[in-house]
DNA sequence: AAAAAAT
């Protein structure tokens, strides 16, 4: 297992040529049928093609619709009673092998002790062995009806579709953190989203939700705020397409606003989307937004400096869509734009942050990213996506089947590029950004223009004007920061002293472990703390998330998951408890407090073997402070409003209540659990147990300790 | 070196 990690990387890499290998020859196989005409079929091809399922294949038809490849298979699935004109699913019996895979992961090991070349082989020899067998059948079905591929190359293998099942409760599960905010606080105004549910529910698609839906609805009461955004952006994936005019004036408000003086106006932005942001109070660019709107706007090509928060989402944003409504149709599976995001915490922030202004402006957008449910992304882009908001890995897997096609792609947008730009990303950036046609305009933002992103830039982008707002630094100026030289033995009450705090506190460690870690040690010592990192599954990301979102816990410990794409007002304190790898590092994490003009504080832990470091890294940052030797109880520490921590221990079946949807799983029991895999390592046990005994004995300890722990300032 | 991103 010594060099696992090498063969991992270049496993991956292997795999995935061998995979587009083998799904090309299974294509050629088809397109035998289509007498191997190279270019593929076009329109007439597939119309020609007539298979019987074709003729009946409709929209909102889910018999004779069909997916491949498809990656989850649960047994519930097969069991779906509305197959019934979905004969081969039998095939399908050669890949349910949620077994043969798990064996062939399980092989891996065996392979890193023989040797590499055969390994790869191996090493996905689940998933090949399934192609190999099952998924050439779905497929070969599946080429019915997809009418214009008039695009390039790569519209052979496009899948029919997959019928709209919707049984996926975990499915939103994503969104959780909905209200969260975009660029302002705009948590309340976009709240306002209510407004448009009763309209555009009665479009869903409830004649594809088998019985499955109903017992949703019995869930539903029991969890209505989490549920609420689900439940709206299901509506809005589902809005059939002839009723896309709905996008109607309940957008406008009833009272005109005044465009006048309104800063986006001058920048050239059309008035429904002026006038949309206007109703959120939001009528004055950020600078980042003058600066970039009006290039962007006019179709060049944007480097935009300015660190997350500062109005990068609107600033791309805008011109995006105003470019995009003013001409074009999306096609189906082939987005218009696509905003590319390092992780799916912002990818669900920008996607959320767009949402009112692309309906507004008459567009569909749609959220892919790994985590959740295949099935919603698939569909979408089948009805056709105007705007496509996307982390890489689930992109790549969606292009590779066929799902996504960039060829035709205007605007290509890379957020948070310095992150994209780092080793092991960048490969798969490229892989999208080539499948992007030349010549479209491309954005990029990023905090930062110079982790190797130059690259990317020279790549890819051309021409650009480059806009630098906010250079971090100034960022960094409007805090207050502490770097504290302690004794080892120290750490874990300074950590408490400072993270026992009235408001919000981020908490930052370097390992997935060390956040469990750091998380169960505060809340031994009474301070209620929640641990986030990417080996959490994604319901339970987005509860942790949530919760602190919503000050059901104040006190978040995170990864540098957590770094950059978190957006929380009111953070007071980051804390550092591992210093950070960089001074980039230092500049992203402090950028979780002192947001959108508030004070914060930066609270750094440093242990004595680590002070030179320490200090270099607080000049490179920019940040004029020195370190200083602290202990519990010190001044620094009182400055910062910490307090020793008095209140008992908070079990982790009390922290789980908390951060558990009200009541959710009766009959939810998929919402947390189904993803499995992925549980706290060290809490892992506690927490099915503390959700369950949370759920039975109701005693209201957890929000007690959080007023004690919120009120001991 | 860690984390993130697909299963």
């Amino acid at each position: 297992m010594p060099n696992k990690k090498s063969m991992d990387g270049k496993k991956a890499r292997w795999t995935r040529a061998q995979k587009l290998e083998v799904k090309r020859s299974d294509v050629r196989k088809q397109r035998g049928e289509f007498a191997g005409s190279d270019r593929g079929p076009r329109k007439e091809h597939s119309e020609s093609a007539g298979r019987p399922e074709r003729g009946a294949r409709r929209e909102g038809d889910r018999g004779p619709r069909r997916f491949e490849d498809r990656p989850q298979r649960r047994s519930d699935e097969r069991r779906d009673g509305d197959n019934g004109g979905y004969g081969r699913r039998d095939d399908r019996g050669g890949y349910q092998g949620r077994d043969d895979r798990r064996g062939g992961y399980q092989g891996r090991d065996d392979r890193s002790a023989s040797g590499q070349r055969d390994d790869r082989r191996g090493g996905y020899q689940g998933r090949d062995d399934r192609s190999a067998s099952g998924q050439r059948d779905d497929r070969r079905g599946g080429y019915q009806g997809r009418d214009d591929r008039s695009g390039p190359s790569q519209r052979d293998d496009r899948r029919g579709g997959y019928q709209g099942r919707d049984d996926r409760r975990g499915g939103y599960q994503g969104r959780d953190d909905r209200s969260g905010p975009g660029q302002r606080d705009d948590r309340k105004s976009y709240g306002d989203r209510d407004n448009r549910r009763p309209s555009y529910r009665d479009n869903r698609r409830d004649d594809r939700q088998g019985s499955v839906r109903d017992s949703r609805h019995e869930d539903r009461p029991q969890r209505r705020e989490f549920d609420r955004p689900r439940r709206d952006d299901r509506a809005v994936e589902s809005r059939p397409v002839e009723a896309r005019p709905a996008v109607k004036c309940e957008e406008h408000p009833v009272e005109p606003i005044s465009l006048e003086g309104n800063g986006f106006a001058a920048l050239g932005i059309p008035d429904s989307l002026v006038e949309r942001l206007a109703r959120d109070s939001i009528t004055a660019p950020f600078p980042i937004q003058v600066a970039t709107i009006p290039d962007a706007l006019a179709g060049r090509d944007v480097l935009g400096r300015g660190r997350t928060g500062s109005g990068k989402t609107l600033a791309f944003g805008l011109p995006t869509l105003t470019r995009l409504a003013a001409g074009g149709k999306a096609r189906s599976g082939q987005p218009r734009a696509v905003v590319l995001v390092p992780t799916r915490e912002l990818a669900m922030q920008v996607s959320d942050a767009l949402q009112p202004l692309v309906h507004v402006i008459g567009l569909r957008h749609k959220l892919v990213a790994g985590g959740m449910p295949y099935e919603p992304q698939l569909s979408a882009l089948e009805r056709g996506v105007d705007l496509l908001i996307a982390t890489p890995g689930r992109l790549i897997d969606l292009m590779e089947r066929g799902a996504a096609d960039l060829s035709r792609v205007e605007i290509a947008i890379l957020d948070e590029a310095d992150h994209m730009a780092e080793m092991g990303f960048l490969e798969a950036i490229e892989q999208i950004l080539d499948q992007v046609p030349a010549g479209g305009q491309r954005l990029l933002f990023s905090a930062t223009l110079d982790r190797g992103i130059d690259t990317v830039v020279e790549r890819y982008l051309t021409d650009p004007v480059e806009h630098a707002t906010d250079d971090g630094t100034s960022s960094i100026a409007g805090m207050d920061h502490h770097a504290l030289l302690i004794e080892p033995r120290h750490k874990k009450l300074v950590t408490a002293e400072v993270a026992n705090r009235a408001g919000r506190t981020v908490v930052f460690v370097r390992t997935k472990l060390g956040a469990d870690r750091v998380a169960g040690e505060l809340r031994e010592q009474g301070v209620l703390a929640a641990s986030l990192h990417g080996g959490l599954n994604q319901s339970q990301r987005n509860r942790v998330l949530s919760a602190f979102k919503e000050g059901k816990v104040p006190v978040l410990v995170a990864t540098d998951v957590a770094a950059r794409g978190i957006h929380v007002d009111d953070v007071g304190v980051v804390l550092q408890v591992d210093p950070p790898a960089d001074h980039k590092d230092y500049q992203h994490r402090a950028g979780r407090t002192a947001r959108a003009g508030e004070k914060g504080t930066v609270v750094t832990l440093a242990l004595p073997h680590q002070r030179r470091t320490m200090q270099r890294l607080l000049d490179a940052a920019g940040v004029d402070v020195e370190v200083q030797n602290a202990r519990p109880g010190d001044d620094v520490i009182r400055a910062a409003g910490g307090s020793t921590p008095e209140g008992a221990p908070i079990s982790e079946a009390e922290l789980q209540r908390l951060i558990s949807p009200p009541r959710s799983s009766r009959g939810g029991r998929s919402y947390g659990d189904r993803a499995g895999r992925g549980g706290h390592s060290r809490y892992g046990g506690g927490d099915r147990g503390g959700y369950r005994g949370g759920r039975d004995g109701n005693r209201g300890g957890g929000r007690d300790r959080f007023q004690r722990g919120g009120s001991g300032r």
